[in-house]
RNA sequence: GUGAGCGUAGCUCAAUGGUCAGAGCAUUGGACUGUGGCUCCAAGGGCUGGGGGUUCAAGUCCCCUCGCUCACCCCA
């Protein structure tokens, strides 16, 4: 019997585990800075949790959640975002009682139903970021300015920042009738999918692919120009940061954003050298949604990392991060191989990489697998070595070799 | 859910319908009885994804199925 992993996961493990523990310390390092702290929240959480806050008609609740009952008949859903956890986890513990803003990080496994293609996974993980309380465009120029700041802690390069504004629930309104209105004669000209969209979301007939749509929204009204006073003033104090900061970008009045719960700023973060699932970071400000999950009126912020979008552009241009043991203990016969294991505990309790061999290897195919491993020092142990206390050291890259006292070994240089 | 491409050794790939399906890399051992890398030699490893069909003969042609990949939809 044959066992294969479930379409749409993976298996993380060396090399490319590295790289992945390289990311999320990274972020652990750049968030701390912004006083982010982690949170973690449940992997399953109630349905009704993300129907609501991700949005009825969305394809996401529609065909992508993993839904099903647990044995008391309850519908459990394995998340397939985290901010609607993290904000539910903010409620229900009252965190709004602490001084504003909050700011809370994570990183873990999403799930969506979805056939898998470049980038996109069934099991997939994000790093996030969420902040509670406070609706000054200085708190979205932050967020931009941490992503940043981690994208460059990581030498990711040629990235392109996307930022728009979708208005708020005074606004979006007069906006989609705006839409509705113009695209109301040119429905027979629009894709099939855009009919689609026309009924439930006319937002998206704005990132259609089809060149026909593209050409028949070419003086499509912008949701820039249809803002209130209160989102434009924000949008522009937004960018007047950005630009002290800095950071270029462009306005990107197509961009729509997936997910009910947005409001004024919306954000992508896209590379050219992914697939057509080219979105590295995405995110938004969505100010209402604490509010309508029960919480007290409470203006919010965030994003989510696609990881393995990550790691697929750092695995093309990162270098080697795997380092081999800084000992290994290649020996001959019985009282050889205790000896060297008791050696290697020592060194081990001061945090030093040691490996040994096993399996009464020959000396040679030992040595073999210590450089194979890159070990950087292998020692020698033999009859003769634990005959004179002295046992022989050998650096794998230079060759050189000496000997050294067998209670010598944990104050050795070369590993200390 | 829709469409296309691809499934041969651990990996990358060969093999006109015709001997026992091969090579390179990797793994293990040896040449070198206690010194790695380089070189050379050898070994292990395959239900050619699975099932059915055509044929004297199928890795190769046909059908079905499963899997993978990419794209659409959508999204990180």
């Amino acid at each position: 019997m044959k066992y294969n992993a479930l379409k749409g996961v993976h298996d993380i493990f060396p090399p490319d585990i590295y790289i992945w523990q390289k990311v999320e310390s990274a972020a652990e390092e750049v968030f701390s800075a912004y006083g982010f702290q982690e949170i973690r929240v449940p992997i399953i959480e109630a349905t009704d949790i993300f129907t609501r806050s991700i949005g009825e008609t969305t394809d996401i609740v529609e065909k992508e959640m993993y839904t099903f009952p647990d044995k008391a008949g309850r519908s459990i859903t394995l998340r397939p975002e985290g901010t609607a956890p993290v904000v539910r986890s903010y409620i229900e513990n009252h965190l709004y009682n602490q001084p504003s803003p909050q700011k809370f990080f994570y990183s873990g496994a999403m799930f969506r139903y979805e056939r898998p293609q470049k980038g996109r996974f069934r099991q997939f993980y994000q790093i996030g970021a969420e902040a509670f309380g406070a609706s000054e465009p200085k708190l979205d120029a932050e967020i931009i300015a941490m992503l940043k700041l981690f994208l460059e802690r990581l030498e990711l390069k040629e990235l392109n920042f996307e930022i728009n504004s979708i208005g708020c629930e005074k606004c979006r309104p007069d906006y989609k009738k705006a839409l509705s209105d113009f695209f109301s004669n040119k429905i027979s000209g629009l894709c099939p999918d855009c009919n689609r969209r026309y009924i439930h979301n006319p937002l998206r007939i704005l990132d259609c692919k089809v060149d026909a749509c593209i050409k028949l929204r070419k003086d499509a009204p912008q949701v820039t120009n249809h803002l209130c006073g209160d989102c434009k003033e924000h949008f522009e104090g937004f960018q007047a940061l950005l630009k002290l900061l800095n950071i270029s970008y462009v306005i990107n009045p197509n961009m729509v954003r997936g997910l009910d719960y947005y409001t004024r700023t919306t954000f992508e973060v896209t590379s050219e050298h992914l697939g057509s699932q080219k979105a590295v970071a995405a995110g938004g400000r969505y100010d209402r949604l604490v509010e309508e999950f029960g919480g007290p009126p409470t203006p919010a912020i965030g994003f989510a990392i696609g990881m393995e979008r990550l790691v697929e552009i750092l695995r093309n241009q990162n270098s080697e991060l795997y380092t081999g043991p800084k000992a290994f203990f290649a020996t001959i016969g019985a009282k050889a191989d205790t000896e060297s294991f008791l050696i290697a505990e020592k060194l081990r309790a001061k945090g030093i990489n040691v490996e040994l061999g096993y399996g009464n290897a020959s000396l040679k195919s030992q040595l073999r697998r210590a450089d194979k491993l890159k070990a950087a020092y292998v020692f020698i142990i033999g009859d003769d070595e634990l005959k004179s206390g002295r046992i022989k050291w050998k650096n794998l890259k230079d060759s050189s070799q000496g000997e050294i006292g067998i209670e010598e070994i944990p104050d050795f240089k070369g590993l200390n």
